[in-house]
DNA sequence: CCAAAAAACGCTCAAAACATTCATTTCTTA
DNA sequence: TAAGAAATGAATGTTTTGAGCGTTTTTTGG
């Protein structure tokens, strides 16, 4: 998948149509395009992407655009795919299981979406049998490694984020290892137009506090998927939480904090998974909240 | 930023057009361009983003001749490389980062070569800023979190490896947390056409010597970034050894394999970086090393 | 400072993309 | 269902693009 430009036959070839069609759609405003010097038309790839996703029209060959061959977006169901993805993952299948994502993202599911309603639920099944024992732990380990290439290939598909775009931030805080939840935030927040970088696992609350600090996003994620004790984990969190600058949103999230935990924290408006997320980012964003009031109080929970 | 002349060549590389069509668009006045004493085209910076503005064209590798507000000088050789690239890590500047590294793997060099002479070495100085305390941990988390999506991006730049080639697996022990050596390892692997798949870090031995056997691959390598009790991980790591199959590799490598541990592991064949393990990977993959008849003796072990 | 290697030059030519037209198919709606 | 509107795709002559080639200039490395 380089990052060479499309040519309008190209793209007409990967989605079935004809060059003359697929110019006419161009012109129409409906794919965006740019020109070389002497007026030919090349396409990005995500502006492909796109299209697709919005479109009925899908990828009949998706070769013809650089993506993975024998992609089918319509034939899938999300029921279906959560299977076929959980027992690629498990089975170190990358290439089966990235042609499952990108046939649901093609087809227009947001990242949001897919990650409720494939990686999560793959990934529980696989903690449930990794703690019944009936799981080597090299196959979760290598599924997360398989995982987060998808993902990152996956990221070249969106368009780059504006250098004017609102910034998020995050991570996973310390004794939590999990990259996982914490890329698949990143990428939600892409996916609504934001500049999100993770900023990965096991971080120490105080670095955490120093990040918003040194870089001052409009919001920072706290991914939580492993807690060792609940005590300090409430103690630290709370006085990174009051030590934010007071025009940050602070979202939290993830699988550890269920029940209990999560109602001991403060400024909850939480929800439990990646779509409320997603619209989370999509309110924020909008031009209704001004990059100095926050309407939530100083922070905003969100339980995803 | 230097204000040194840009070639056509390198013009039409960044745009992704044809040299041929960049010339052609310098003589039709379209860029504004100086020419040398023996008639050269070179090209100013400005002049070719105010051209990329004004005719609807992007960058599409931008690297080819620097960002617009960036700091890179022209010549890419390897010290600045390793210099701005520490630097763009450390800023959680993620483009400037794969400019450079694309770069470098497009002018020819190799991912182990890359990986010796600009990655090691930028996260070995990272270690040493964060063991004096004047690196924020976040930032050595986010170094990681975005060389690890360069090297996802430069694996799309990888011919698919046959189905017919050999397999390579590996990672990281438990208590080994860093994910980054064992994804540069596969990444060797894969230059050099093998089927490689990096496991993660965190495995325990036991878990290792399963995916050994559940997947049979030629050579299996273990990079070893930390040790957290030497005794016991010799002691671990000699039953590892011994319950591999018969014909399996194994390769060993990692910054915490130097000296004196390294000396009390046996059948040591050590090298000390990824290009002994790229020569390596060459060596056993030719025909004349066939499946079943490892040369090495049990295991061969190198220190990457 | 010189010689070899690398890069850019001008030029040509085939392939590809352009705008436009027009017959045919598909969709709407009465 | 039938008439009208809209979209599609093939065809046409023109323009742009990109690759190849022998020559000249620039860079590199003793």
């Amino acid at each position: 998948m380089k990052a060479e430009k499309l040519t309008p036959k190209k793209v007409a070839m990967a989605i079935g149509v004809s060059e003359s069609s697929m110019k006419r759609w161009c012109d129409r405003g409906l794919i965006d395009f740019q020109t070389t010097a002497g007026g030919h038309r090349r396409l990005s790839r995500p502006s492909v992407v796109d299209f697709v996703r919005t479109s009925k029209h899908s990828l009949i060959r998706s070769e013809m655009i650089g993506l993975p061959s024998g992609i089918r977006p319509s034939e899938r169901d999300v029921n279906s795919a959560r299977q076929d993805f959980l027992a690629s993952i498990v089975e170190g299948n990358e290439d089966l299981a990235n042609q499952i994502i990108l046939e649901l993202f093609l087809s227009g599911q947001s990242v949001a979406e897919i990650g409720d309603d494939v990686i999560s639920p793959a990934f529980q099944e696989i903690g449930i049998q990794w703690e019944l024992g009936s799981m080597e732990i090299y196959r979760e380990r290598r599924a997360c490694e398989i995982t987060l290439k998808i993902l990152a290939k996956l990221r070249l598909l969106l368009p780059t984020p504006d250098a004017s775009a609102p910034m998020a931030i995050g991570g996973a805080p310390e004794r939590d290892s999990f990259s996982l939840p914490t890329n698949l935030v990143e990428m939600v927040f892409r996916e609504a137009g934001w500049r999100a970088q993770s900023l990965g696992s096991q971080l120490p609350f105080n670095t955490l506090t120093a990040a918003a600090i040194e870089n001052r996003p409009r919001l920072f994620w706290l991914s939580v998927s492993a807690i060792n004790d609940e005590e300090e984990f409430l103690e630290s969190f709370e006085r990174f939480r009051t030590s934010l600058p007071a025009d940050t949103f602070l979202t939290v999230g993830g699988q550890a904090l269920q029940g209990a935990t999560r109602q001991k924290m403060q400024y909850s408006a939480f929800g439990d998974n990646l779509r409320q997320l997603d619209s989370l980012a999509n309110t924020l964003k909008s031009p209704a909240y001004p990059p100095t009031a926050p309407r939530f109080g100083t922070a905003a929970i969100t339980n995803y």
